[in-house]
Parts: C-alpha cells; sequence; structure tokens
RNA sequence: GUGCCCGUAGCUCAAUUGGAUAGAGCAUCAGCCUUCUAAGCUGAGGGUUACUGGUUCGAGUCCAGUCGGGCAUGCCA
C-alpha cells in the first residue's frame, strides 16, 4: 500500500518537472486528523527547488491523481505536508487478505532464498541462567521469529565454551562440596562458586559415589557431573520460555584441526600473519589492533600458550561465513561491548564481507529488591534466577517484560514488583483482547442464524464508523510493523503495535454492537473480528506469547 | 582518563529513526455492567524531554560542551 502512494508520489513530480534523487518519505501521523497517510516531500524538496515549501507542495498536489474508490481527499497543512484521507471501502477492502491470508499474514519477501543464523543465549554451563541472561535469550529468540516472518531460513544457535578456567574452578567447588559432604572440613574459597546449585550436583555425585572420589585428584568426574547437570538445567529453563536452539556450537571444535589439519584458530593466527597484523612479544601473540588505530593491541595468545577469547570468538564467525549464511545476527549483552569490534576488524582484514553482521546489544538488567539496587554476580550466587522468576509471573509476563523495553535502555527489574503485577500484568491486556474475539466468535457460531456466510467478506466495506475504520486501517500495518521490527532488530515495537490493535479492539468492542448488529453490519463486524484475532495471534506468535481462547 | 549506551510524568518505560498538540502502563481522582467477557471503556490531573549552546522550515531524536548513571577498558569468558 506504501508503494501505491510513493508510486503515484513519484509520478507526480516528474509531471510537476521535479527530478530529485531523495527518497520518497511515507508517514502515518500521530493524530489522525492529518490524514491516514502523509509525506513531507514538499519540505524536503524546497531547498533544490528554490521554492517555499507551501507553494511546492500546492505544485505537487495538483500533479496527483489516483484511481476513483482509494483516495478520498488529498490535502496540503502545517509548513506543507500533503495528507491524504483513504476512502473507508478501499481500507475495508484491503483488509480481506488479512483474512485469507490467514497465519501467513504479514510474512515479507525481504528475506526470500536467504539464510540467517541468530546467536544468543550462549552461557557456558557455569550456573543456572541469571534474570539478565534472560532478557538477551527473549530478544534472541524474538529478533529469530522476525526474521522467519520476513522469510528467512533461520538456524538458532548456542555458542559455549566446557573447557578453561572457569569450568575448572567450577568442577572445584563441587569438589570442595563434595569433601564436606565425606565429613572434612573444608575452608570454601571466596574465589569459587559460591550458589546453593553447587551443593545439590555435590550431593548427586555423593548418592551415587559414597565417598569413592575422596582420594583421588581426578576432577573429570566432578567437571562431568556439574556440565551435565547445569546444561539439562539452562536447557529446561529456556525451554519454559519456549526458547529452543537449533544447534549448539562448542568452542572446543575450533581448537581442533579441521579438514585442512589446521585448528581453526591455528589458521587465524597465519591469515592474520599474512596479512600483517600479528606481532609477538612478552611471550604472547598479538592482534595489532594499534595499528587500526585503537590505544592497545589485543592478546590472541597467551604466554602460556592458551589462546584468549578472541581468538575463537574470530574463528568461529569464519565459521558463520562458511556455513554460508547470508545474514548473521548476535545478540550480546553490554559487556561485550568492547570485544565484537575487535572481531568485525579481523574479519574485514580477511576479506570477508562485514555488512552481513548484525549486532543488537541489551543492556543489562539491574534488579531492586527491597528498593535497593542488587549487583549480580553468578561467582558470588546472589544472582536472581531467572527460574524463579517464571515460577512468580508466568513465562508469558516474562517475556513481554524483557522485550516491551528498548534493548538499548537499561531494564530496571523489581522483582516484588512483578510478582505484584501478576493480576495487573500488561500482557494480559493484550491476551485479553484475543480471548474477548474468541468468545464472541464461539457465540457467533453457536446461535442459528449467526453463522458466517463464507462470501461475505466484501460487506465489511459497509462500515463506516471511525472505531470500525481505524481498527482495520491499523491491522493493515501489521506488515510494515514485521519489517520495522527487522529492519532495526527491535521487538518492542511489535508490543507497541499490538497495544494499540487490542486498544482499538476493546473501544470497537464498547462502542459497536457485534451480534446484535442488522444482519450486513453484524457479518462486516465479526469479520473485522476475525482479522483482528489473525493479527493478534500472528502478534504473539513472534512475541513468543500464548494466544488464550478464554480468561 | 578513554570508548560505547542511557538520562522523558510520582514510578517503570514508549515515541513511526528529523515531523504536526511528547504517549502508554502502574499509582491518584471522577464516571460506565438487567445488554456480545468490567483482566474492559470514557474523562481529569500530572512535562522547561538533566543543563547550555549550535545545525534548519521543524530537534526528545543530529553536533559541541557540562552534569549524573550503567558497561567496558584483564595474557578472565
Amino acid at each position: 500500500m506504501r508503494e501505491y502512494f510513493i508510486e503515484h508520489i513519484r509520478t507526480a513530480l516528474k509531471t510537476a518537472g521535479i527530478t530529485t534523487e531523495k527518497d520518497i518519505q511515507l508517514e502515518k501521523p500521530a493524530d489522525n486528523k492529518f490524514g491516514d497517510f502523509s509525506t513531507n516531500i514538499a519540505l524536503v524538496l524546497s531547498k533544490e527547488c528554490r521554492k517555499n515549501p507551501r507553494q511546492l507542495s500546492q505544485e505537487i498536489a495538483e500533479k496527483l491523481s489516483f484511481e476513483p474508490g482509494t483516495v478520498r481527499k488529498t490535502e496540503i497543512a502545517g509548513p506543507g505536508f500533503i495528507n491524504f484521507y483513504l476512502e473507508p471501502a478501499f481500507i475495508m477492502q484491503l483488509l480481506e487478505q488479512a483474512i485469507t491470508e490467514g497465519d501467513g499474514f504479514g510474512q515479507s519477501l525481504v528475506g526470500q532464498d536467504k539464510t540467517a543464523i541468530v546467536e544468543y543465549v550462549s552461557a557456558n554451563p557455569t550456573g543456572p541462567l541469571t534474570i539478565g541472561r534472560g532478557r538477551g535469550g527473549v530478544l534472541g529468540d524474538c529478533i529469530a521469529n522476525i526474521l522467519e516472518a520476513q522469510g528467512y531460513t533461520v538456524t538458532r544457535e548456542y555458542y559455549f565454551n566446557d573447557a578453561g578456567r572457569q569450568m575448572t574452578i567450577l568442577a572445584e567447588s563441587v569438589r570442595f562440596r563434595y569433601l564436606e559432604l565425606c565429613g572434612e572440613v573444608i575452608d570454601f574459597p571466596e574465589t569459587h562458586y559460591q550458589g546453593g546449585y553447587i551443593k545439590v550436583i555435590a550431593e548427586k555425585l555423593f548418592e551415587k559415589q559414597g565417598n569413592a572420589l575422596l582420594k583421588s585428584d581426578d576432577l573429570a568426574p566432578f567437571k562431568q557431573t556439574a556440565e551435565t547437570y547445569i546444561f539439562t538445567h539452562i536447557k529446561s529453563t529456556l525451554h519454559r520460555l519456549d526458547i529452543t536452539h537449533d544447534s549448539y556450537f562448542n568452542e572446543h571444535k575450533l581448537y581442533l584441526p579441521d579438514e585442512s589439519e589446521q585448528s581453526p584458530n591455528r589458521q587465524v593466527i597465519d591469515l592474520l600473519r599474512e596479512k600483517g597484523y600479528i606481532d609477538e612479544y612478552d611471550g604472547a601473540t598479538w592482534f595489532t589492533t594499534s595499528k587500526l588505530g585503537q590505544e592497545k593491541d589485543k592478546v590472541l595468545v597467551k604466554s602460556s600458550g592458551e589462546p584468549s577469547y578472541r581468538l575463537p570468538d574470530i574463528a568461529y564467525h569464519i565459521t558463520k561465513f562458511k556455513r554460508g549464511f547470508s545474514e548473521i545476527v548476535n545478540i550480546f549483552g553490554a559487556d561485550h561491548i568492547d570485544e565484537y569490534p575487535d572481531i568485525i576488524e579481523a574479519l574485514k582484514i580477511l576479506g570477508y564481507d562485514t555488512d552481513r553482521i548484525r549486532v543488537a546489544i541489551n543492556q543489562f538488567v539491574t534488579t531492586t529488591v527491597n528498593g535497593e539496587t542488587v549487583k549480580m554476580s553468578t561467582r558470588k550466587g546472589n544472582a536472581d534466577l531467572l527460574d524463579d522468576l517464571i515460577d512468580d509471573v508466568g513465562p508469558d509476563a516474562t517475556r513481554l517484560f524483557f522485550i516491551m523495553r528498548s534493548k538499548d535502555s537499561h531494564l530496571n527489574f523489581d522483582v516484588e514488583l512483578a510478582k505484584k503485577q501478576s493480576k495487573d500484568n500488561p500482557v494480559f491486556y493484550l491476551q485479553y483482547a484475543h480471548a474477548r474475539i474468541c468468545s464472541l466468535l464461539r457465540m457467533a457460531d453457536q446461535e442459528a442464524g449467526f453463522i458466517l456466510p463464507t462470501e461475505g467478506m466484501h460487506l465489511m466495506r459497509k462500515m463506516t464508523s471511525d472505531h470500525e475504520i481505524r481498527l482495520g486501517f491499523m491491522l493493515l500495518e501489521f506488515p510494515e510493523v514485521i519489517d520495522v521490527c527487522g529492519r532495526f532488530l527491535e521487538p518492542q515495537k511489535m508490543v507497541e503495535y499490538l497495544h494499540g490493535v487490542a486498544e482499538l479492539y476493546h473501544r470497537f468492542y464498547q462502542e459497536c454492537p457485534i451480534l446484535k448488529a442488522e444482519p450486513d453490519i453484524r457479518t462486516a463486524r465479526i469479520f473485522l473480528s476475525v482479522a483482528t484475532r489473525q493479527v493478534l495471534r500472528n502478534g504473539f506468535r513472534i512475541l513468543g506469547i500464548s494466544a488464550p481462547e478464554s480468561m
């Protein structure tokens, strides 16, 4: 529909003898008294045309012509906006596609024949998921859903590392707790994981093995048990939020030789060296980012001979390119803000098309307990667990909480408030609209004479009230909203949009009798309800929240 | 110190990426159920968009500076 207008405006410009490189912007005014659509083209062009914007808009508007039955009125307003008012019957006619396309309504062709990999969560198995991790998880999942709606074939990936120092500390932590169970007196070090789950794991091991591991120095059984337990736990937490990954990529793979008989890590070093970006000093191997204008070089291989995290991260991203994804999307927490530019630089040097990479960085979640902000730490074991939150407010509200805010702003999570809000929760407003429609349609179906004539969709064109038209018009925006969400990786736009849809439906429901209206109008309003339900459903699916049929 | 993000109603956050009178939820106040789900609707109050300049037809949005908060600035990941 937008293209329809843009085409006509372009034609009008040509007729008026104006040529320009500038894009034609079409907006939906905040207030519908300024029309259904609006363009600022005259304001944008007034400078290069050396004309005052009012006059220019007049000239353009005179050249505009639309097919009969589509545009009711064109007018010039304010400093030189050209506003368009649609014919209500035209809006309602367009709305028929929301019903005929059903679950596919809103699907776009942007990502047709393209593949995308979305990497998110990627927590190492050192402890249960915290609320902070939940934000990235839900954000990533919604973004993956949006890309799917745009037509991409999406792979959801989890990148993890079950080797290295943190895992050793984890294994030692379990071992200490195990030794306590065996009756030893242990001074549990502060540097180790304090969380209660460590004891649970130790108990499991003790139940199974007794004190058979008491004299052994081998950490392997502790590590193995801990990793299995924690990973299972993480996956089940994610599963409660309906988050599942298609693939798990173990960082360890990057340390082992691949078909070229060299490890991917080694290959990165060699290739960067060829390009002149590797230096060796202080016993370590460095990526010379100082040559790229950065303050310091970055360590790729430590003097101990072990790679630092940056090296496998670069190698990992190369695998994403080699696996042929057309779009590479990463969801990071704010703590990775300094890291990813290095990766991008390295990939650029190695000749990869980094424009295919998009990074969404979400700011941290702070929790307030009793009015005090609590800093969370997995190691100290004082972090609020995602599982507890889901217990308190349920999966739908948990998901909505995380994505109704822009990823760029800090999210302050008042855990007690979240519990209280279980009744006044923002998610209920959306779901209630859906349940209401379902109930209405059940009644329409049950009562004789209220059965939907299959051919009655065109009757929607008979609706004339403002409540009906505004709702219908908003429903038509759904495909556009998906694309905007995808373009900026900002699912909160969808929440805002669906809230608007629910609001307009509730108002329509309040003001317009549906089942009690005369037959043609009744049919029309039932179809409008069907279209609304479809948009809500499709939107809920993207957000990953349920669409209850009754509440 | 430097880099990135943020500062909007009493609180938590939006604002079509530069558009017209800055909007929602919660909280407060006043109305609406013998009528399709009141988890709803209608209305009221609440704002110098941290501050100071600049850019232009037009700034919460862009630029510079100041103040305040978060994250990073490890041979931790």
